[in-house]
RNA sequence: GCUCGCUUAGCUCAGUUGGUAGAGCGCACGCUUCACACGCGUGAUGUCGCAGGUUCGAGUCCUGCAGCGAGCACCA
């Protein structure tokens, strides 16, 4: 068999995903056992404008990897892969590819312009679903969603009638953000505080009816919209204005009279105590002009121009010019105190950072504090979702529940789903599930529809019960739903995941997810986030050609959910791991020539020999541990687990162990055995790296002689031969043999002692010594003496002696091992008596430091006191075998003495 | 202002109920040892941010402080 050295990535990456997929192996139909659990995910649906970067690639390697455990582990398993229509990116986009054509979307139309949009989805968008195979996410693509599909759209409509007819939903007038740039609505969380260095603006309104002198000072960062002013507020406690309240004041520019108004909301600690009040323009002052039933005065427009209410004078000045224009004319009248620099934060277009006007507008909004009532009962009563991690995401996600604001749904944009409503002549409007309903109830057919979309993440919050069939009751959303975890960042648990939760508890009753993983971030290599703006992006596509997808899946996986700096290094540490996978069945394969997989080892495992039954003790418990963690969404865990057990325990020494055996010249029952037991404990070494590394695994496994049926899972019967559908390993009890792991300890003890001693004393590599051991224990005797050949070979002995006492020349170098055991390495006339002892004098100082502190803690009486009795054996246990080891080292120095 | 997180080897990070400080990379020395130089062997490296406290015992629990960071509220 003729396989390369080194292990090529693209080669395995191209051939399996295809085959697992024309398979069917990814759908859950591949189960057949009716009795299987259920594993369900839905992936969040990126945009369709998106393209595949880190934070993706790290949340679907976490999905791939559940989803891939579940299912080898017998699961019915689904996890649905999809896409967000992505209101504003997409429209943008599609509005700038029409830009270089020098159209607006106006020109085409609305239907000419959606079609655009749609024409545009099937030719550029998708980009992430191609990468997704790439990356080796094992999702159904027979169950493929976007939320614009007719179906998922039906479900849009349909909560949304029967939220309108519930009066969660309503139409009406409030104040919302506004982006002039983009034109549309925005809710709270579509838009973004930065902080600004700006100033503040010392303002003096005169007292009506006086002469002028009187006068009362606002504070404002933004003078533009006094000229929309239709009070002063200041605090019913504040002694300076008491007099002043219910008196008027005279708006300089216009010579409006408006009301001082007392109110609570105003601190008297900031500014002057005295707030000009602009209900029209800011929320704030929109809250308490309701409270004291202020006019309205709109002075700018949903282009950030001055209106013809803000006087002729500022008619169609953009905002800023204006505001430019106000300062200019109080300093010219004298009513400008001072300006001083002050930081401040201002609120931008989360889309394309355009600062946010403030404006009343006609809307459709969705109250929360219904919907929000399940979920945090739901929290309270059983802490549910559990939140990976707990702190500080449970609190979060609580708090903003209890804390909600009415949710602006209406969005001045083509692209979306239009908002079922329709209005007659008359301005009736009807809220229906399509427009037949609509005419039928409205008894005419002379509706016109609400121009307007909804929220983008409208769609998204139904996500998890419209992909899987809902409204209808389908046997999809019967089985799958609740699904059990939600992976995601954490950017988007109030957009998204909050509204998730609480739509699928109004209309199933049911949580959405069992669990929610919020995964930690991946800045670049100086803490930074990774952005467009900076162009510091590490693109994952480019890290799988460079070092293999399997191995930036293991670095994604052990991020786990810390924020980490990208680190390079890492990938290309795995990659060798990857390599080291492929070095290592390479070898087995080289060598399995009479042997298959599954053989090898003997029923009676009495007749085991002790490498064998302390790799399968190895095996198995690594099985568990990496079982046990991937439960506990612990994949660092799994993935050093795996690693150390790969490299270390299977390579480093089994192999090593196995070798003679395994490579012997001639063939003979026993090396056909001895080759299958290697194959046998690689072929479930591989099992248990599957999920983490599919490619890899999959391209080994496929060679390896003896492949068949009976290694998938019993669900499987019957399935396609592929490692994705194998039973995962178990780790069984009884198969961890505790006796075996001390035992081979002490072997792999000796053997580096061994080597120290020849790496310390410049011996050659290829010069082989006598070693001699000495072991006053009979039953670790025998464990050196049934390995003698092999210790021989790892650390190349001429000849190996084990004797109840040491019996060494006194040119020796010397060690002591665990258990009072000795080893001896003569060296007559190599050994440099002085190096020596400096060597044996270091340890020996090594132990006394050791000694020193135990002695100290054994002779604390609160220690022996109050410890858990089996601690202080324990110490005492160590204690003495120091002082073992302490006199042997005398013994060894003393034979050195001159 | 409120809430929370982080601070461990030169670098990136692990350290699950308190009980002898770990990995990978890097570094030093030696190896073309018949799977792998993307390798093998050996070795060096930390007063676990600072100061207190609880405890027989603290990287781990509590309090305070400092530096860095996140979220929420306010910002007239």
């Amino acid at each position: 068999m003729d396989i390369p050295k080194t292990y090529d990535p693209k080669q395995a990456e191209e051939r399996h995903y295809a085959n697992w997929e024309s398979q069917g192996c990814f759908a859950p139909e591949i189960n057949r056992d009716p009795q299987a659990p259920v594993y369900s995910i839905v992936i969040p649906p990126p945009n369709v404008t998106g393209s595949l970067h880190m934070g993706h690639a790290l949340q679907h390697t976490l999905m791939d990897v559940l989803t891939r455990f579940k299912r080898m582990s017998g699961y019915r398993t689904l996890w649905v892969p999809g896409e967000d229509h992505a209101g504003i990116s997409t429209q943008i986009v599609v509005e700038r590819e029409l830009k270089k054509e020098k159209l607006t979307r106006h020109d085409l139309g609305r239907e000419k312009f959606l079609e655009r949009v749609w024409q545009w989805r099937h030719e550029s968008g998708s980009r992430i679903m191609q990468q997704m195979r790439r990356e080796g996410a094992s999702v159904d693509w027979s169950r493929q969603r976007f939320t614009m599909d007719e179906g998922l759209s039906r479900a849009v409509r349909e909560f949304f009638v029967r939220c309108y007819e519930e009066g969660i939903i309503y139409h009406g007038e409030g104040m919302i953000n506004w982006c002039p740039k983009d034109q549309t609505a925005l809710s709270d969380l579509e838009v973004d505080k930065e902080s600004q260095a700006g100033k503040l603006y010392y303002l003096q309104y005169p007292v009506s009816g006086g002469d002028g002198d009187r006068r009362v000072t606002v504070a404002t960062t933004r003078p533009e919209t006094m000229l929309g002013d239709t009070a002063v507020a200041v605090n019913p406690k504040d002694e300076r204005y008491q007099d002043l309240v219910g008196a008027a004041l005279v708006l300089p520019l216009t010579g409006r009279e408006i009301p001082i108004v007392a109110d609570d909301f105003v601190d008297p600690e900031f500014g002057t105590g005295a707030v000009k009040v602009t209900p029209a323009h800011d929320p704030n002052d929109y809250a308490l002009g309701l409270r004291h039933e202020l006019p309205l005065v709109k002075v700018i427009d949903q282009h950030a121009r001055m209106t013809a209410d803000a006087g002729s004078e500022f008619e169609g000045l953009d905002r800023y010019e204006a505001r430019e224009r106000v300062v200019a004319k109080f300093e010219e009248l004298g009513l400008l105190e001072k300006v001083v620099d002050y930081e401040f934060s201002i609120s931008k277009c989360g889309r394309c950072r355009t600062v946010i006007e403030p404006l009343i507008s006609l809307q459709w909004f969705c109250k929360q504090g219904e919907l929000a009532r399940r979920p945090l009962e739901l929290m309270r009563e059983r802490h549910e979702p559990r939140f990976v991690p707990e702190n500080p995401y449970e609190k979060v996600y609580t708090n903003w529940l209890e804390n909600l604001h009415d949710w602006t749904l209406s969005r001045q944009l083509w692209w979306g789903h239009r908002i079922p409503a329709w209005y007659d002549k008359e301005g009736n409007t009807y809220v229906a599930r399509s427009i037949e309903e609509a005419r039928e109830r409205a008894g005419t057919s002379e509706l016109t529809q609400d121009p307007d979309v909804l929220d983008t993440w409208f769609s998204s919050a139904l996500w998890p019960i419209s992909t899987l069939g809902w409204p209808d009751e389908t046997p999809d959303l019967d089985t799958f739903y609740p699904t059990s975890v939600l992976i995601t960042a954490r950017d988007i648990i109030f957009l998204w995941v909050s509204r998730m939760m609480m739509t699928g508890m109004k209309f199933t009753g049911e949580k959405a997810f069992d669990d929610v993983f919020i995964t930690g971030t991946i800045f670049d290599k100086h803490g930074q986030r990774m952005s467009k703006s900076k162009n510091n992006g590490v693109d994952p596509l480019e890290i799988f050609d460079k070092y293999g997808v399997d191995a930036t899946r293991l670095v994604l996986a052990s991020i786990e959910t810390t924020d980490t700096r990208w680190n390079e290094n890492q990938v290309e540490s795995y990659r060798n791991f990857a390599n080291k996978i492929w070095n290592a069945a390479r070898f087995c394969l080289m060598n399995s020539e009479g042997a298959q997989v599954g053989g090898g080892f003997d029923e009676d495992r009495a007749k085991w020999a002790l490498h064998d039954r302390w790799i399968v003790s190895r095996l198995n418990r690594t099985a568990r541990v990496v079982g046990e963690a991937i439960e506990k969404y612990q994949f660092h865990l799994a993935v050093q687990t795996l690693y150390h057990f790969f490299w270390d325990d299977f390579c480093d020494w089994y192999i090593e162990l196995s070798k003679s055996e395994v490579t012997a010249v001639d063939a003979s029952p026993a090396r056909d055995a001895a080759r299958s037991r290697v194959l046998t404990v690689l072929e479930q070494a591989l099992r248990l790296l599957h999920p983490f590394m599919p490619f890899i695994t999959e391209e080994l496994w496929q060679m390896l002689p003896g492949i068949n049926e009976q290694l998938l899972h019993p669900a499987y019967a019957g399935a396609p031969l592929t490692i994705m559908l194998a039973a995962y390993p178990q780790g069984q009890e009884a198969l961890i043999d505790e006796e075996a792991e001390r035992e081979v300890q002490s072997i792999i003890e000796l053997v580096s002692r061994v080597r120290n001693i020849r790496s310390e004393m410049n011996i050659k590599p290829g010069e082989a010594v006598p070693v001699v051991v000495g072991a006053a224990d009979a039953k670790l005797r025998a464990v050196f003496e049934s390995g003698a050949s092999q210790i021989a070979r790892l650390v190349r002995a001429s000849s190996i002696s084990v004797s109840e006492n040491l019996d060494a020349p006194r040119a020796s170098a010397r060690a002591v091992l665990a258990g009072g055991a000795e080893v001896a390495v003569p060296l007559e006339g190599l050994i440099d008596f002085a190096v020596e002892r400096e060597r044996l004098r270091k340890e020996q100082e090594k132990l006394g430091k050791e000694a020193e502190r135990l002695e100290g803690q054994l002779a604390n009486e609160n220690f022996v006191a109050r410890a858990p009795a089996e601690k202080v054996a324990e110490l005492r246990q160590r204690l003495a075998d120091i002082g073992q080891r302490t006199t042997a080292l005398r013994e060894n120095m003393e034979a050195f003495a001159e």
